[in-house]
DNA sequence: GCAAAAGTGTTTCATCTACACCCATGT
DNA sequence: ACATGGGTGTAGATGAAACACTTTTGC
């Protein structure tokens, strides 16, 4: 370590919160972005953030701009990892903590901000070049939510309240990239217990109706203090 | 969003890195904290860490604070969590980019980075109070280490480049704190394997002497890519 | 020969995998 | 009556859990 330095050449950084937010739409994993309306990266999307104020806990900062963003609030929002390589942005030396987040996205109502941005839905997929270090930001995302999902009932904060098990199998084909065979998934999922049959079916549909379940966070939590580990396998084998 | 601001307003923060070392020694995991030798927190132990520099990559701040402290290079090192209170530094808004480290207790040599500070191995089920919020972020690390350990083989870091299986079974035990029941234990990370077996015994030790192992990581990386998957659980049931 | 840890096999039980047909509804 | 997705059971394979005795070395 060098000799001594004066603090304050060490007080000339910035902060900001990017946010990956995730929804789940048309049996599509999805995430929110931003069509920037200034420079740099200007008309290039990116994702939803902005410095972190001066007194801000780093995670408030992350739900007020999903809040200004979106009008979502208590959404499932979890720290993600912290971009700061020295190049990342041209103002300055700016490090962003970037969050990921998983919204209902029918509760979805954009308000850009007072800045008239465009703000869509965009399929992972096929993203084009985004802004600063965004994809990979995005990739990690995707990295960890597919972990998640694996280990945590996380993937229900996708779905609407009630649901069917077909598209909670979609869901986790969609972020796996895989299929899955329908009767061990049932069973598996089912046999966990977290599920509330709602005793109601699917309306309006050209075909048997389903039943509809809500996942039961009582019970979870219950469990998971005796020890339930949460635990969903990608198989279908080769 | 506010309006517009002056975005120099937001360049008035600094940020830190600060690293859980892991070590392994007398079947017991160990952290390295250094004593302070300034306020604020003087004369608490701490976890090592220091400003980052204005052009330099986060990683590369805590391996050079890693370097600075315990003479180890090209160690394992991962980001860990960033954390970002507003009052959690008396000078000014300092966040800290937490990373975590798992070193082979046996090559370090501690260099007390010129300030001659007391720096030294702490087992870390007994832990006095730390400096600023490190108790916090000792605990995600610890937290995140039982995950670790079950789905990805970097135990190893933490173990001698030739060990035994009793060795490798005490290191999860002490971990997870729990105990495994030994022919699972051998059975199931032999099978996986990843382990050579190194032709050589144990010396010095009066009793049997135990064959030694070492972990082929070229192994690892060549089923890893054909979708295998580490994983040890923690059983030995209720 | 005794102390101390190393090393090993089998049975039981639970879970995972693969697989094909009937059911309920809308049109 | 037909099209569409909803819903279910079982046999076989695999992996996890429980459990006790023999082996090798130093002293």
């Amino acid at each position: 370590m060098q000799a001594r330095k004066n603090f304050n050449d060490f007080f000339k950084s910035a902060f900001t919160v990017d946010n990956v937010i995730f929804g789940f739409d048309e049996g599509k994993l999805k995430i929110l972005l931003i069509r920037r309306n200034e420079p740099p990266f200007e008309d290039f999307w990116a994702l939803p953030g902005y410095f972190v104020q001066p007194k801000e806990d780093l995670e408030a900062a992350a739900a007020r701009v999903l809040r200004e963003m979106t009008g979502m609030e208590n959404v499932y929002l979890e720290q993600l990892h912290t971009f700061g390589s020295p190049g990342r942005h041209n103002l300055g030396r700016v490090i962003t903590v970037a969050y990921y987040s998983l919204v209902k996205i029918a509760d979805f109502r954009p308000r850009a901000a007072g800045l008239a941005q465009d703000i869509t839905w965009h399929t992972v997929d096929d993203l084009e070049q985004l802004a600063f270090d965004h994809e990979e930001i995005v990739a990690v995302a995707l990295d960890k939510l597919k972990k998640s999902i694996r280990t945590r009932p996380v993937g229900f904060e996708l779905l609407p309240p009630a649901f069917t098990l077909t598209e909670l199998q979609h869901l986790y084909e969609a972020i796996w990239e895989t299929e899955l065979e329908k009767r061990n998934f049932r069973k598996k999922i089912l046999s966990m217990g977290l599920l509330e049959d709602l005793n109601r079916t699917q309306e309006g549909v050209a075909h048997r109706p389903a039943k509809l379940y809500r996942f039961d966070e009582a019970i979870y939590r219950k469990l998971e203090e005796s020890g339930f580990n949460f635990e969903m396998k990608e198989s279908k084998s080769k």
